[in-house]
DNA sequence: GTGAAAGCGCTAACAT
DNA sequence: ATGTTAGCGCTTTCAC
């Protein structure tokens, strides 16, 4: 009991005209929509594609219309590993939704070090209309080239700010971390540490710079850094070792929130108390933040949004409508009890 | 400065078999892996292949084959909702891993209550060669006609037993269920809660009941439950619910993680102690779960092998293999320090 | 082992 | 407003 027991094959567009008594031309126009068909023959193909349940081909259709109607969102496999991120999963969210108003659907890649030639193919191979790159990662620029042959819209800068990449979308990290760092100074605290993000990927980097840049104009120190890979667990170790390396620390910037999360458990662990003794402010605003013990203070992103704008960028690329090269969505700090 | 600046149209087959002075069949064949091809040939070919930078136009390749070498994920948006849910990251990372040794690709449909027959249209127009399903919900049904025209593996079992779905993938969670209930029992507790899950949801029903049969083995009662939509707030609600109608309980058990964090914000801002006062249990294993303070005692589920085995077994679906209606996948207690 | 020829189901000029 | 006629780029018998 396998295989597919499909009854008989699928009614064609073929089939369709001849029940209705007219050539495919126009079925194929009632199928599309066009405003040249008159009414009762538009009446007479819609009660046929209906009896027949005539769905369209959409292999055929896109063969001979060289239009797919299909983007492709492509994961890098690291970013995959982190799909638990909140972030990542608001994203895709956004995504849907925005494509949700529209005839596209979404193709899936998650790109992988042995699977980059088949993601390559497949977006060259005439599958889809246009790719998103989703992505926290160096490899951007594995794809730049395929920009030049199809509409992409990246999220999220590349590493290097040099590399020019067409369409990106991006957060206003550095401004977010800034916000940061000006609540802990107005707070008072005066030893603030940092648990930065990997220094290869762009918000790692741009958190960093943010937090620095608050600082600096504090004229407070900025060596009290330590880097985690954006994972609960690597947000414990890096407070561990920031507490060791300076026990007084009385203020501590993560550069997301679940390190922010890892740092409460480091920190709580040696009997202080948040944020009486160190003050935390972490930078996402994922679900896990407003129920932290103690609720935590954050930089909230708009991933939600991200994912929409990226859609509708790369749907008016398609469309070849003129868009802005960079999209710089903001930040803002949502001050709960950990601060 | 839009549009696609493609240089020249991509090179199509006829070109690298006029590059390679062979036939058009000869290049698809070299392309398909025909063993009945003389080695020189087939050098000379992938020569020109390379030279030309030539992909297959996959609409042409599915168009003549009747295949796609696509399988569809389709997402109900209420579980797009919750894609924050970290079960679900997970499961669509194990998809992934499982079709990268294939050559399918996957297409991800979110699906939303308007965009219903856009789906099943995608599903029917001969776009992928199978789909996915995972649901925690209801609407599953929904799908179930498709299956009739196309190989359809559903994640979860669904809600009405005596709906007979072709094939499922599920997690043991009445036992899993159980097993949280048991261990709370040895501990010693005596006035076990539970905070229910939606019982419109198979997971919500099946670990409700798992519970229940727990507590009766132990001639315990049972009626201390209280219902929660799977979200830290929801948990969170249903705890304190809990603890006004019975401050005197000494264990509960939350039906996912993520409710058992919320719990515990509950718990803690009476001033009762975690596990001292109250000994907690969650269910998913989820990554905050070890995280939390104190680190949550739980049930693992093994939701990357679920999406691995939900692909795989799609993909020998397709191939026409027999495969198993129904495959439940084993849990396990995870105890940490919360009870 | 290789080539010739006939479509796969649809869209898009071009006629009428 | 509707029909006719070519293909879109590839796979696949069927001959050789």
């Amino acid at each position: 009991m396998a295989g597919i027991p499909s009854a008989g094959s699928a009614p064609t567009l073929e089939m369709v005209a001849a029940r209705a008594g007219v050539s495919r031309a126009t079925v194929s126009r009632v199928v599309n929509g066009s405003p040249k068909v008159s009414p009762d023959v538009v009446a007479v193909v819609q009660e046929a594609i209906a009896a027949l349940n005539y769905v369209p081909n959409r292999a055929a259709r896109s063969l001979a219309s060289r239009r797919t109607q299909a983007i492709a969102l492509v994961v890098p496999e690291s970013t995959a590993k982190v799909f638990n991120d909140p972030f990542f999963a608001t994203l895709v969210q956004g995504i849907g939704l925005a494509l949700a108003d529209t005839e596209y659907t979404l193709s899936m890649l998650i790109e992988s070090e042995a699977a980059f030639d088949k993601t390559r193919r497949y977006l060259l191979g005439g599958n889809v209309d246009g790719a998103l790159v989703a992505s926290h990662h160096t490899g951007d620029h594995s794809y730049a080239h395929v920009s030049r042959s199809l509409p992409v819209v990246f999220g999220g800068r590349p590493l290097d700010p040099s590399e020019q990449v067409n369409h990106t979308v991006d957060v206003d990290n550095a401004h977010g971390a800034e916000l940061a760092g000006d609540h802990l100074v107005e707070r008072g605290r005066r030893r603030i540490a940092a648990i930065a993000g990997p220094q290869d990927m762009p918000p790692g980097v741009d958190r960093l710079r943010g937090w620095q840049r608050s600082l600096e104009r504090a004229a407070l120190p900025i060596g009290l850094v330590e880097y985690g890979d954006f994972s609960p667990a690597s947000g414990a170790e890096a407070m561990r070792r920031l507490l060791a390396r300076e026990p007084e620390i009385d203020g501590v910037f993560a550069a997301n929130d679940q390190m922010a999360i890892g740092a409460y458990t480091a920190i709580l662990e040696t009997g202080r108390s948040i944020p009486g003794d160190v003050a935390v402010v972490g930078f996402d605003n994922d679900q896990y933040a407003a129920m932290a013990v103690p609720p935590l203070t954050t930089v909230h992103q708009p991933s939600l949004e991200m994912g929409e704008v990226m859609a509708r960028t790369l749907v008016r690329l398609i469309a070849g409508d003129d868009v802005p090269a960079t999209t710089l969505l903001p930040t803002r700090l949502v001050v709960r009890q950990s601060s």
